[in-house]
DNA sequence: CGGGATCCGTTACGATACTG
DNA sequence: CAGTATCGTAACGGATCCCG
């Protein structure tokens, strides 16, 4: 019965807005970025989101086509992105851009999963990434594990552990944000908050410069 | 003593959100991009918005310093973008490309205003005008003026009519967004559905090679 | 235990009326 | 013209309960 408010205008500002403008929304499709998650999960990541809401929210989704439900093994339920859905990344990268220009509140809590990151990180390189380049790394930030792989001129970040990865990165969340924001210089993040471990010499160099090429670009943005 | 809902979370898309994500918010960004604007201009470009939510919504965008209220000639009061919410261009580009991937409504109402067009088609303009374009065109679309400028490699889209255009073009709206979403071929559209009048030869080139680079390099990214 | 559904107090929104 | 005040309604937030 629950109809939502809609703008129904001819602009497709307000036709994007009619999809994805209602509260949570966009930090569902946010999670759903990173790879496929299942409801509980997605509730721990959407801290404060009551359920009901998530329920609704999911089921609009699935009534725009911006996601699925789908079984997985053993009648797990998982939600996941459409092609359609996967359309929303730029839209998600510039709201992060946009999102940075503003200092962070005083009393800001941490968000309940790292998901945020595999968006953002995937756009970023994306931009800057040279079709030669051809790697695996793995990612780990906080202890949260993701994959980033670059192949053919084209950059995934998905949330998971590699499985033979050419190169690990350990980072911490919060300098990660800093950077990306401007209130820490990059050679500071990149000397002081980022441990990398090759396996593969030649493939960890591809992934040190996609991975500071992407955050000069983010820098240079702003 | 209204605290809006604030997710309040370490994360950039989120903090964007917090500025932005409210109902009204980013169309009233969008009304704003094309130019200075009275509270009763913006009010009747976004039909259907009760007073007392524009009040507060102007209100909360000054405080987060996205917009400025000014006192222009004979007293009378507008608001503007500061240089920061201007920044929220690529923003509602991004939002406007997502929205045009979804079928409009059947039962859709024409905006309150085309002011909508501003902040699109300069976005995409920029995407690929070249430096050597200079030219000044007057855009008509059902009557409404716009003013598109393009000089030393940046471009302007603005409410107001073009005090000396090299060239003008006439419109209508749904047709643009119809052309814009890939509802109808862009050779129908150039074809068809714009008229062009020509004031100083070799700018008009100019102009519509723009015009028409900027089209169907929205075609393309859909 | 994961995946929701139900209920209820609180907040935000929408429409209209009113005022400097 | 540029808002403020009021009020009914819809959406949200938190908790609890239910079902496989």
């Amino acid at each position: 019965m629950s109809k939502p408010k809609r703008y129904q205008l001819l602009c497709p500002i307000a036709r994007a807005l009619d999809r994805v403008g209602d509260r949570w929304t966009l930090l569902i499709l946010r999670d759903l970025y990173a790879g496929p998650a299942r409801f509980s999960g997605l509730k721990a990541g959407l801290d404060g989101m009551a359920t009901n809401l998530l329920t609704a929210r999911l089921k609009q989704l699935v009534a725009d086509g911006l996601i699925t439900q789908r079984r997985a093994e053993f009648g797990v339920r998982v939600y996941e992105l459409t092609e359609l859905g996967r359309k929303a990344r730029d839209l998600l990268f510039e709201l992060a851009m946009f999102g940075g220009r503003f200092p962070p509140d005083d009393d800001i809590k941490p968000p309940g999963s790292l998901r945020t990151i595999a968006v953002t990180l995937e756009a970023a390189c994306q931009r800057v990434v040279t079709p030669d380049m051809d790697f695996v790394a793995g990612l780990h930030v906080d202890g949260e594990r993701f994959t980033l792989t670059a192949k053919a001129g084209s950059v995934t970040v998905r949330a998971g552990e590699a499985e033979a990865p050419d190169v690990e990165f350990f980072n911490e969340y919060e300098p990660m944000v800093a950077a990306g924001d401007g209130r820490m210089p990059l050679e500071d993040f990149t000397a002081n908050h980022m441990r990398i471990v090759g396996h593969a010499p030649g493939k960890d160099a591809e992934a040190v410069q996609l991975l500071s090429s992407a955050m000069s670009w983010i820098a240079e943005a702003a």
